[in-house]
DNA sequence: CTGAAAGCGCTTACAG
DNA sequence: CTGAAAGCGCTTACAG
């Protein structure tokens, strides 16, 4: 095929009008069966398929989704993209990916700006928690479709609808689960609550200390307080380094028997240095994650963790923006999906 | 902003033609510097920026590289897909996803045409060794630059240029390094060599061998030859069955010493058949894996294996597409990067 | 039910 | 150095 069939070529060969074959491909009911018929097998004989980018040029609608992320996904972002082209397969859409690369921080509006005004996309899914306010709010006030997962946005009340895992409800299930197995004083560790979810699972810590007549001590709270730049690489760091705080407090034995970590990444990193300092898992201290990454079950102990539905949830980010560009929803709403405690071998009763 | 400025409006707005608008946009050399930065001033008050798809439609040049790859990436799969994406970095190019859906099987190859046809995408990336030998046959005669990662193509001469790891001597080190240790008995489990890498890997296994002194014994070399639809979820189980298939030939205990498994997958499952037969890593069986995925710093023992370059292969693919996208290269060649054996706790001298 | 014409937002010869 | 006109491959009123 030296060069590709136009509408013009197949109007020629069926004897019909440019705007008789359009109406075939189109599947507009104004066209007399005989004739249908005989464009479709022309259309067919021809192997032609009309070219998306003058369609998405005419229509103003390229059936593209763009997806901004880091460039460098996290775990946690893969299994959510992996749910969001799972989703895609019931829509005519395609993925567009608009990766942010970190080392542009610097000029990060600008990159953004970049992004934003690509204009290729119809949609857009922000799977990037750590975006700055500033570009959330020029997507809220962009008339394209944008759905955010996870996102930050939420606390200053943007106008993006968004997507997560129930947080606080999760958290809340975890220490349950540790106190359910005899636990009395749970130490938390986590990074500071820019996030939403952050926010969210020290809140669901707190509350079931509160719902089992307990009380916890704030001491036992390691908030990683510095500026999170890079999330995805400093989350087993923050548990590192938390957890050595921690244990700096209380010499030579901790008086908790659990850890509650924010993450499956920074539960790492409270491996790693209860190791370093001799103390057992789950014989000396329990450990409950959060995320149930799929290296979660191959740590050693396999990490007791908080599963959150990703699939799921990229899912119904894809469900949500096509109703959104189909104009069926005029969003703003957040949406929590459920999640799971999932028991492995780092929690044991005491 | 309601409407979309076009080029006319800030042709109108500058006072100077379309043409003249375009010249600078496209910084053609013909242009008064005085006028050039009138224009640009414009452009920039307004915010202008050039609708990419009408730029794409008339140029014929979308700026778009289509991604083939399951719709459910491997794990090996997505660590080189991020490399495609920093790669990307360096070009004014963005990534369109072509996911297979693999229950589209059944009609796979009208799904493949549909990825084929969408021209959208100035050049292709496969990343999907299972491909049909047909399509790659259609792609090879498409007009579309291609380029494939770790395929099934070359084994039948197709001209698609590839990238891949020296999987041949990653073996052979992987194997020396065992033989090193004292082992003169070394199992092999792999699945069938429809694809070159499996072929290689065994390759590289028995040349290990040869150059050592040493013969292998056939009945150690487990090759799981049911078809294999779905290389992702079955490679776990191959490891594990091809085990107790290796195990169930020697009682009580086996003769060799160690196992190489073509894959990390495979070797999980290794693992876990030798665990439930009690034998011990590496007390009872050294074990060897290839791909250094990501997890199997995690399995118990950390497992010893032969490291991909699976960033480098992502951007040396988007480069090679490059290249043969601009004109600069006619592809065919196959490129081979070099592995690394990464020494962890599964394998012990004897 | 069908077709001629205009137009989407750009670029590219062509002419000056 | 600059601009008028044609054209890229479709769709969409409009007219019949």
């Amino acid at each position: 095929m030296p060069t590709r069939l136009t509408i013009s070529d197949i109007a020629r060969k069926a004897g019909v009008s440019k705007t008789t074959v359009s109406r075939v491909l189109n599947n507009r009911p104004d066209v007399e069966d005989k004739t249908r018929s005989h464009v479709l097998n022309i259309i067919e004989e021809n192997n032609y398929v009309p070219s998306p980018i003058a369609v998405g040029y005419v229509k103003n609608k390229t059936h593209l989704i763009g997806l901004v992320s880091p460039a460098e996904m996290h775990s946690w972002q893969i299994e959510v993209f992996q749910g969001v082209v799972a989703g895609l397969k019931d829509y005519n859409y395609q993925l567009l990916l608009l990766p942010h690369y970190p080392d542009e921080a610097a000029e990060s509006s600008k990159e953004f700006d970049r992004i934003l005004n690509n204009g290729l996309a119809d949609g857009l899914i922000v799977l990037h928690p750590s975006l700055v306010q500033s570009y959330f709010q020029k997507l809220s006030n962009a008339e394209l479709p944008v759905v955010a997962i996870d996102d930050a946005s939420s606390l200053s009340n943007l106008a993006i609808p968004s997507i997560g895992a129930n947080n606080y409800t999760g958290a809340l299930q975890a220490v349950r689960h540790l106190i359910g197995l005899g636990h009395r004083k749970i130490a938390f560790i986590g990074a500071n609550n820019n996030f939403r979810f952050t926010r969210d699972r020290l809140d669901g810590y707190k509350a079931a200390h509160t719902q089992a007549g307990l009380v916890f001590n704030p001491d036992f709270v390691k908030i990683y307080d510095e500026d999170i730049v890079n999330f995805r690489f400093l989350q087993e760091q923050i548990g590192y380094k938390s957890t050595l705080a921690l244990l700096a407090q209380e010499k030579p034995l901790p008086s908790y028997t659990a850890i509650f970590a924010e993450t499956d990444e920074m539960a790492i990193g409270v491996m790693r240095a209860l190791n370093e300092h001799g103390l057992r898992i789950p014989d000396d201290i329990s450990l409950v994650g959060f995320d149930d990454l799929p290296k979660a079950s191959y740590t050693t102990p396999a990490l007791t963790t908080v599963h959150q539905p990703t699939r799921e949830m990229g899912k119904m980010v894809v469900k949500l923006l096509m109703d959104m560009i189909d104009g069926k929803i005029i969003g703003q709403k957040r949406h929590e999906l459920d999640t799971e405690v999932i028991i492995r071998a780092s929690t044991r009763a005491i």
